[in-house]
DNA sequence: GTGAAAGCGCTAACAG
DNA sequence: CTGTTAGCGCTTTCAC
């Protein structure tokens, strides 16, 4: 039991509660003689300053929120978030802040959660998922004035504060990966299209054809929403129009795609090229091994805490943002490695 | 901007501070003129009361804490614990709590985790993940006298309050059910078993085959560690024990199963059969459906919530703890529905 | 039904 | 270097 107060071990040590608060606190004048008896005694009883008092009084919770909206429904079964949420996890260890999680489940929660959040005490800032749906808290909340970091670039409220990789130049680098390879005919598998990253991620693959000189087939381009199963069926609709390589906007439609193409009797890379995103840790094998563009997510949420930490401290204006910069990583699935091996017998 | 206090909006109504508390507080002794008019200027003014104030003075912070060890490093690959959270975050918003979520990365986080965990006004109490290697900052922390609810049978500290599903009799039920079904070779893929969860239904399959005077052949148990890779090897090195039937401590470990099954070109149930458990979410579908204990992972993340609330509430004392149940679910993969094909055409 | 006043436990001037 | 003092914004007796 901890109702101990500075008082008490004040008392203890024959010193004044200002004493011992410029010792809790690292202040320089304290003598070193009672600096040791202080941290002595608060070593001894165990004691810890009581969280709220201090937030009172110095306007500083060291919480800060996550907001996950409700439309993020994939959230228990995309491992993004979680892998996401340890990275921030990790950014709030290091920057000595508590987590709160706001998982917002239905319409009221969303309504009833704005009060809890918006500044009140309870959070020094607020990192916000960004998602169509939610975009209208998001404008409210930005107005309470609490410091705010978006994950992701915002739906609408473009004067806000966000980080996010460059979805379309990634997607970008991705299809150019593949002309590079000599493939003619590149089709996608799309994120869904009623989200800016799933939107995003469809332009870069445009981008990239038209960039090289390609024509855009729609018959190439298929909406998935990043689940194995859309991927999946994704493969399938696709191969009528005979692509000879496929960016899937997800690893894991990709593993769909590579699981609708072995049941069909194909080959990867042979028959049909395959070219992920995400590179998240997976724990089940696939075959073959997939090429992919990685995203930072845990390095990401790091980040996106030590943004906010910035927010916090140096003040919010103006809207700062922060692009993280992805990678391809090469395995087997694109074919690489068996196109040099052909080029080097020639 | 919320820098309102309760004394401005006190102002602003021409009546006296506490007046307006008592608006917010719902109390009685309040004239519904007034009531009205107070209420009004809050909603106009936008003003919340200070989270911290009222933390301070009612030693209620309405916060309570999750705590996941660092153990648990299948956080972002099972899909497990974003259901448990998902139910907790659900239940934090019924009963009005905030959550706190504090993931450990690495031993230095439990260390100085635990005075921000320990009571000091910051968390009204707390959830924690049962774990073989956190089992010593739980010990650390019930001394602390902070409200707590283990998830899960905690390892060594048996006179703590948790939740639990029983784990051996589900895992019995599993077996039970097998036998009923008239397999002969039973055999079981089991989880870690550094981990009570994985020795339990370990020992459910062992009381289940003995119930029915079936001999335990240590061939036919191979330890896994929940993963669908682990699952691939487990169900590999069962094989030349010749199982009719496998169960599976997880899910994940069934899907892996099933895919060995596959490639050593073996049918799913008519070769061998199996049962799983968890049932949970999943976005990836199985051929053959499977049959499974369902576990309320959900349910149980809302109810663990209550749990706490009542302990926080009513006192702590004595242990208590509460456990849910589970229940199988019939699909494809036991083969139940084709030995009642197989009966039936008798 | 309402207001005045005390105080939750802490930090941060300000004196000394 | 150390102590005294004044709050931070709220809830809650206790009078009236």
């Amino acid at each position: 039991m901890n109702n101990l107060t500075l008082e008490d071990i004040a008392r203890n040590c024959g010193v004044s509660r200002s004493t011992v608060s410029r010792v809790i606190n690292n202040h320089p004048n304290v003598s070193e003689k009672v600096r040791k008896r202080v941290e002595k005694e608060i070593k001894n009883t165990g004691f810890r300053p009581h969280a709220a008092a201090r937030a009172l009084v110095s306007q500083r919770s060291w919480t800060i929120g996550l907001v996950l909206p409700r439309s993020v429904q994939s959230f228990f079964t995309d491992p993004y978030y979680p892998r996401l949420i340890q990275g921030i996890a990790q950014g709030c260890n290091q920057k000595k802040y508590t987590l709160g999680l706001y998982l917002l489940t239905d319409a009221e929660d969303e309504e009833e959660i704005f009060p809890r959040i918006s500044r009140s005490g309870s959070l020094d800032g607020v990192l916000f998922q960004s998602d169509q749906m939610g975009d209208q808290l998001i404008g409210k909340l930005a107005q309470s004035g609490i410091p705010m970091v978006i994950i992701g670039r915002p739906f609408q409220n473009e004067k806000l504060s966000y980080i996010d990789i460059d979805n379309v130049s990634a997607a970008k680098s991705a299809v150019d990966y593949l002309v590079d390879l000599g493939y003619k005919r590149i089709g996608t598998i799309t994120g869904p299209l009623n989200t800016s990253v799933g939107v995003d991620r469809k332009i870069g693959y445009i981008q990239g054809l038209e960039g090289r000189g390609i024509r855009i087939e729609e018959k190439l381009i298929v909406e998935g929403d990043f689940t194995e199963e859309k991927g999946y069926e994704g493969m399938i609709k696709l191969l009528p129009a005979k692509p000879d390589a496929v960016f899937s906007a997800s690893d894991r439609m990709a593993f769909g795609a590579i699981r609708a193409l072995h049941d069909k009797g194909l080959r990867v890379p042979e028959d049909v090229a395959l070219v992920g995103f995400d590179d998240l840790p997976v724990t089940n094998p696939v075959n073959p091994p997939l090429t992919t563009v990685r995203q930072p997510v845990y390095e990401f949420g790091i980040k996106a805490v030590e943004f906010l930490d910035d927010l916090i401290t140096t003040g919010t204006t103006p809207p700062r943002r922060i692009i993280m910069g992805t990678e391809i990583v090469t395995r087997e699935s694109c074919g690489a490695r068996l196109k040099k091996i052909e080029t080097q017998a020639k």
